[in-house]
DNA sequence: TAGATTGTTAATCGATTAACAATC
DNA sequence: TAGATTGTTAATCGATTAACAATC
């Protein structure tokens, strides 16, 4: 009953997939086509798509924008996450600058840095905020999801002060593994991780 | 005999570890003690590890500093690799600022753009070169890794091309699937499907 | 109708875990 | 020695795939 963790991390690559079909003026697509794309077996798609419900039609397939409408309710993007960003280096100015979240459910709306000459500029429009008043404004905006672009020495104690504020899912680019309690999610982006996991092949 | 890509897939993550583990002084450690730290099993650990050897005593545990160099030995990052960039946006300067690279086994030495306002600027002390040089100079230095920062209308043209000129990974932070030959490895870097990984459990 | 594709079942495959002898 | 931890085997668990009836 319970769905496998690694069948909910499949939906987003599947949802992405889907876009760019519909974005290619696909209306109709198939298990088997979209496997070609994405190099996974037909079956496998079916299989996770059949945890939430029946989406296809024998012989003919799937509607693209209904597939993604369903997706989208069932990931729980067809609305739009406020996300509060903290860290507002190189990579941080990079993200709040990206304009990839907007239409895929996301929308970074409060910013934090704790150096004082960045401290009350502007971010793409936003304010940036001191992070030491963090608690207050993300407990203030009842904000659930957070970006972490700090260094990795800060990252634990920022972590810290995301949970006790109400933040429930934190997507980490500092190089560390968190220790978050239970019911808080953590998703690491670590460029060097992704490249060592290729130099055992090439 | 064949060792899995996902034991492959966690190394980078007990090299991480290990090398935080290190610079806070710990001299030894075992697998209990790793698990702890990165949520997975003390079993899983050794198990992954005994694909490679034996790294460890009975009684004691592992040397942090014997496992790092085996590690980095096995995944072939006890070098350092040239990584060409191509995108010099927002993205793009940010991971050629990056400062992290570098003791773990990389380095950007040769950046790519289209934009003819940037083509001849230096960016982190190394020139920007036009992106229809990419094969010749690519091919010239022998550069078999690259960082893929561009629009994803672009992504696949350029990975062609990268392709073509020798590389055999590529680190995609453009939101969308890339066809490549066998022989040539893809990661991928999207943090808007890492966010809606979490937005299911939120 | 004939051809195609779904959703699902059962079989296969592979990964994780538990347990323990070996031994530091 | 007594306690701790490894490396490995076997058992368990879970994920993927093959196959096909149902049906558009």
């Amino acid at each position: 009953m319970e769905i496998p963790d690694i069948v909910i991390g499949r939906l987003p690559i599947y949802l992405r997939a889907l876009t760019r079909m519909a974005a290619e003026g696909m209306e109709i697509t198939s298990s088997h086509e979209m496997g070609q794309r994405l190099g996974i077996s037909s079956a496998q798609i079916r299989k996770d798509l059949s945890h939430f419900g029946e989406f296809g039609k024998q012989g003919s397939g799937y509607q693209t924008q209904y597939l993604i409408k369903q997706l989208r309710r069932i990931l729980r993007v067809d609305g739009e996450w406020e996300v509060a960003l903290v860290g507002a280096g190189a990579l941080g100015r990079a993200l709040a600058h990206y304009d990839g979240f907007r239409d895929r459910g996301f929308r970074i709306s409060l910013i934090f840095d704790n150096d004082p000459a960045k401290v009350g500029t502007l971010l793409n429009g936003f304010q940036v905020y001191d992070t030491a008043r963090l608690g207050e404004l993300i407990r203030q905006r009842s904000t659930t999801l957070a970006m972490l672009a700090v260094p990795a020495e800060a990252a634990q104690q920022v972590t810290d002060a995301l949970v006790k504020a109400g933040v429930r899912g934190i997507l980490n680019y500092a190089p560390i593994n968190l220790v978050v309690p239970d019911g808080v999610w953590v998703q690491y982006i670590d460029p060097v991780v992704h490249l060592q996991r290729m130099t055992y092949y090439v």
